[in-house]
RNA sequence: GGGCCUGUAGCUCAGCCGGUUAGAGCACACGCCUGAUAAGCGUGAGGUCGGCAGUUCGAGUCUGCCUGGGCCCA
């Protein structure tokens, strides 16, 4: 017989049942992701006809469409993902889901490309037929749409990719005017004038977003306007504005004040002297400012005393336009308008306004009723043939070497102003100015006239019954459900303050704001017969029809001559706001309106408002019952990424080194609904929440290897520690779907990863592997073990499908290799029957000792007495009743995974004494404590025996004593008994009645 | 400048209606194991809860101001 010193006789290693998988740890993601994606092809269309043939519920997430211009960027991928995590846990929880991606293709800076590339080639805009133009710009953006498409599909993202929706689509397009019929025919739509910024260099309007502001030397102007009416006081007096557009005075209609300023009358009492020019006011002059710009203006206009003479309220008065003197085209009344953007901390307190020229001065305008908007200007930026003294002079050269510099307005309008008489001064100001983002040349605020759709007027059609658009519109977000709730405050503020929808703009690519005008009364000619022959033929030829194709074609026995085609194209937003109608409505398998939208933060303003106004305006809801937005993704710092700061992430950069599956599971694990921080070191931790995730999988793999539904074990026949598992599956089961309910992935993949970490690797798995790896085939507590662990893989690779589906089909068609794509399963029902909160309990409980047996180990080895824990043979003292009943039907040993353990209840602990009331105790514990005696009270320190305790386990001591025996040479544990079976001298009983059983299978 | 949102360990996040010594997982350090091994287990360190003031017996939590960051406007 061998003793201790002596090697063990026989390599038992092949007697172990150690995991066995292919499923290797490292996943080598980049690779094997393209492979995947390969199998699942047509995934999406076997789901919705597996769905389908199940009689599902439908779930509609309608997609916000990407704008087909440039490669995907991470805001793209975040939010692809976000939806695919909806789209794909939707089907796991069992619906039909409809997702049909788009793409929004219209619009200016898709033109800017184009006319970029005619000038590489050397030709003009206007050198091409506006027909080639915008087939140019269909090409470009269909291009894009592809790379977009690959992009995204390589993330895994599961949708109707070869049905995708396109806003340039004939069909899309179609469907575009057709709603904007919808709101010509019920009245919502008028023609107005508005104030836009304009570059006369480009001959076009520009979107906030093209405009970009450098320092500009402009020249300032202090012009006196004469008062007609006033208070006595003003009697002989004039209002002095300041202005840095001295071209914008022939469009001047008003001077606004502010009721908070204090205005007065100053008399002029002497001028500077030894000046090199004659200054052009005089001793006499009486001048009305705020009091608070008195000085500055007396100081430019080289004013040495003047005298305050009298109060002046601004309210009800009026004046003679400065150049009225010259022509009476001039000869207008100005009058003094309250307004709330007049400041006194620049010009004198009094705001030049011209209406057709500054969005304030417009809005004022507008706000004391009126509604004439001057046309002062072309698209030239010079002005009109009617604007007496000064037709046809520009504000910018737009031609040659000296485009974008000043044209020679401003000279004329500030020597006119001399001739009459009301220039007060002049000077330069360098200053903050708005250019073209393209040309860089200035631009200019234009007034054109403009169709809007009317936010306030009572609409009778059956869908709005009287309401107007922008009631219609509160009430459907009253209506809506938010992810977020705080979106719902933003969307409700603006659509309460909004403006009138401005849909016109006056380019070339884009749905037409198909109509015919009626040329004197500028009212749209509402015919429901002209309307469909627009729409067919848009329907079958595109946008273009209306573009190209003559008048006559359309209007049936109207007069052409007294109707005008409008060319005007619509805002893009209109066009996205009526993705609904072209992809909800028409189409099989899908509903209006849709389960969800979902999109950044942003689109408060954006989509979402578009398609709730678009909505509201033709069917009196809005084409969705929840919103879902996720905020922006920033660079580590929670800075704003930029291509000039050097701290972007390009989604391909990742997918190349990581895999997108790292990509989603960070985008699983943050909090979308904030801002998200990305870069290299939460990369790293997400890869290693990714390892551990994907250990645990391989783990059950390995451990599951061979594993037959013969040796399934009910779960009533399961030991405490299956049970308990069985437990914490049931509760995760509830907690995945309520959080996949509400878009929470957090809330998904948060508690599956400290499952995995904490019940799993650390408890289950640890307590079991000897189990696993000795026990024989047959055993009842192997068995179990291997029972729980199918249950577990089969719950967790479809939980976590939805989230990481590449790695979840990998583990899956590992272990089941003919039974089709993982994505195709359903979440399995888990019995109630699996809960079992004194399991939880008992586990808590349990853990508390461990952790003081853990400690004292610990201890030990610190001090080099104790190595491995199998050395070990623990006895605990305790106290505490309820800690000690919590082992009831337990192997002490095994919990505490030492070789062996002894469990002491004591009744004295010295002033830690806690022996609660036995009648309190669940059944059995009293006789559980009797049957582990041997003592009392604690050993006395004296013997010798070093007892260990945790503060926050109070009436718990641990003693490590050494395990005695020998060691198995097969389990490795230290027992008494080694020795005993002379078969297998160097094997506990248990490992040599397995090698017995292992040997004579072998024969 | 205005509206909305936001700042808890190195990272990602919990922290209910204000109530013991602010938690988890990962990362980190140290140790164990070497039959999950580019793995597994254990122990530990790490936070003035962005800052200041206020309300309160008591504030991460409520209020105000300041500051950093984001989105949308001007």
């Amino acid at each position: 017989m061998a003793d201790d010193a002596a090697p063990a006789s026989r390599d038992y290693r092949e007697t172990v049942f150690l995991p066995d998988t292919p499923f290797p740890m490292r996943a080598g993601l980049p690779v094997k992701e393209p492979e995947i994606l390969a199998r699942w092809e047509d995934l999406y269309a076997r789901l919705r006809a597996d769905r389908q043939g199940r009689g599902a519920p439908l779930f509609v997430l309608h997609d916000g469409p990407p704008y087909a211009n440039g490669a995907i960027h991470i805001g793209h991928a975040l939010q692809k993902t976000l939806k695919d995590f909806v789209v794909r846990s939707r089907f796991a929880l069992g619906f039909d889901v409809d997702y049909v991606p788009g793409w929004d293709c219209h619009g200016l800076p898709i033109e800017w490309k184009i006319e970029e590339e005619l000038r590489g080639q050397g030709r003009r805009k206007e050198d091409v037929s506006k027909a080639e133009f915008r087939e140019r710009c269909r090409a470009y953006a269909a291009q894009w749409i592809e790379v977009q498409k690959a992009g995204f599909r390589r993330l895994g993202v599961l949708g109707d990719w070869d049905n995708r929706y396109a806003t340039m689509d004939f069909s899309s397009e179609a469907a575009i005017v057709n709603e904007f019929h919808k709101f010509v025919v019920s009245g919502q739509l008028y023609r107005g004038s508005k104030p836009v910024m304009w570059s006369p260099v480009e001959r076009t309007a520009l979107a906030d977003a093209e405009v970009e502001y450098h320092d500009h030397f402009s020249p300032t102007v202090w012009v006196k306007f004469p008062v007609v009416e006033g208070p006595s006081a003003a009697d002989g007096a004039a209002v002095v504005i300041w202005t840095t557009t001295p071209w914008t005075l022939p469009a001047n209609r008003a001077v606004a004040y502010s009721p908070e300023i204090a205005y007065a009358v100053y008399e002029v009492e002497a001028m500077e002297t030894g000046l090199d020019f004659e200054p052009w006011a005089k001793a006499g002059d009486r001048l009305i400012v705020a009091d608070a710009r008195a000085a500055d203006v007396a100081a430019g206009a080289k004013i040495a005393r003047w005298k305050r003479l009298a109060d002046v309220d601004p309210s009800g008065m009026s004046c003679r336009h400065p150049l009225a003197a010259l022509d009476d085209h001039y000869g207008f009344a100005v009058p003094l308008l309250s307004g709330d953007h007049v400041t006194d901390d620049a010009g004198t307190g009094f705001v030049h306004t011209a209406p057709g020229h500054g969005v304030d001065d417009y809005l004022v305008w507008l706000a004391h009723g009126h509604r004439e908007i001057p046309e002062t200007v072309d698209a030239d930026g010079a002005y009109q043939p009617h604007v007496a003294l000064f037709a046809g002079l520009k504000v910018l050269e737009t031609e040659g070497k000296k485009a974008g510099k000043f044209g020679p307005a401003n000279g004329a309008v500030m020597e006119k102003l001399v001739e009459a008489g009301n220039l007060l001064a002049r000077g330069r100001l360098e200053h903050s100015y708005p250019h073209s983002w393209r040309s860089k040349a200035p631009v200019i605020f234009r007034n054109t006239p403009q169709w809007f759709i009317r936010m306030d007027a009572a609409v009778d059609t059956p869908e709005l019954k009287g309401a107007t658009l922008r009631e219609t519109a509160l009430k459907a977000i009253a209506a809506t459900a938010f992810y977020p709730e705080a979106g719902r405050n933003r969307i409700r503020s603006m659509v309460e303050g909004r403006p009138d929808w401005l849909i016109s703009r006056q380019r070339a690519w884009g749905a037409p704001l198909a109509m015919f005008v009626d040329r004197d009364t500028f009212q749209p000619l509402v015919d429901p017969e002209v309307n469909r022959r627009i729409v067919e033929a848009i329907a079958a030829r595109g946008a273009d029809a209306w573009f190209t194709e003559p008048a006559e074609s359309f209007l049936g026995g109207h007069d052409p001559a007294r109707f005008e085609k409008v060319e005007d194209i619509l805002d893009v937003w209109f066009d996205s706001g009526s993705t609904h109608a072209f992809t909800l409505e028409g189409r099989e398998n899908t509903r209006w309106p849709a389960d969800l939208y979902l999109e950044g933060s942003d689109q408060h303003r954006g989509w979402f408002q578009s398609s709730l106004l678009e909505s509201a305006g033709t069917r009196g809801r809005a084409p969705y019952d929840a919103i879902m937005t996720h905020g922006f993704t920033v660079d580590e710092n929670g800075e704003k990424m930029s291509k000039s700061k050097g701290n972007t992430l390009e989604p391909d950069t990742v997918i190349r080194e990581s895999g997108a599956e790292i990509l989603r599971l960070w985008a699983a694990m943050v909090d979308y609904a904030e801002d998200q921080k990305i870069g290299k070191t939460i990369l790293a931790t997400t890869t290693d929440a990714y390892r551990k995730l994907r250990n645990t999988l391989r783990y059950l793999l390995g451990a599951l290897a061979g594993f037959s539904e013969a040796e399934r074990v009910d779960p009533a026949d399961m030991p405490p520690l299956e049970r308990y598992i069985l437990h914490r599956l049931h509760e995760l089961d509830g907690q995945v779907r309520e959080a996949y309910g509400r878009y929470s992935f957090q809330d998904v993949a948060r508690p599956l990863t400290e499952f995995c970490q904490t019940d799993l690797s650390a408890l289950f798995f640890d307590i079991r592997r000897d189990a696993l790896y000795c026990d024989q085939p047959d055993s009842l507590k192997r068995r179990a073990a291997r029972t729980v662990m199918d249950l577990t893989f089969e719950r967790l690779t479809i939980w976590l499908a939805p989230l990481i589906p590449f790695t979840m089909e990998e583990a899956w068609t590992t272990r089941f290799p003919e039974a089709g794509s993982n994505c195709l399963r359903i979440f399995p029902e888990t019995p109630a029957a699996w809960s079992h909160p004194a399991e939880a309990d008992r586990w808590a409980k349990v853990q508390a000792v461990t952790s003081v047996v853990m400690g004292a180990l610990e201890a030990e080895r610190r001090e080099k007495r104790l190595g491995g824990p199998l050395e070990a043979a623990p006895v605990v003292y305790i106290a505490n009743l309820y800690l000690l009943a919590a082992f009831k039907g337990l192997d002490s040993a095994e919990v505490f995974r030492t070789s062996q353990a002894a469990l002491k209840a004591i009744k004295s602990s010295g002033t830690d004494l806690v022996f609660p009331d036995l009648g309190l105790l669940p059944d059995g514990t009293a006789d559980f404590a009797a049957s582990n005696p041997s003592g009392s009270d604690l050993p006395d320190p004296q013997t010798g025996a070093r007892l260990f305790s945790l503060p926050e386990v109070s009436g718990v001591w641990v003693e490590v004593r050494k395990a005695e025996g020998r060691k198995c040479a097969r389990s490795w544990r230290i027992l008494p008994e080694v020795g005993q079976d002379p078969r297998y001298p160097d094997l506990s009983l248990r490992d040599a009645e397995a090698v017995a059983a292992w040997d004579a299978a072998r024969v």
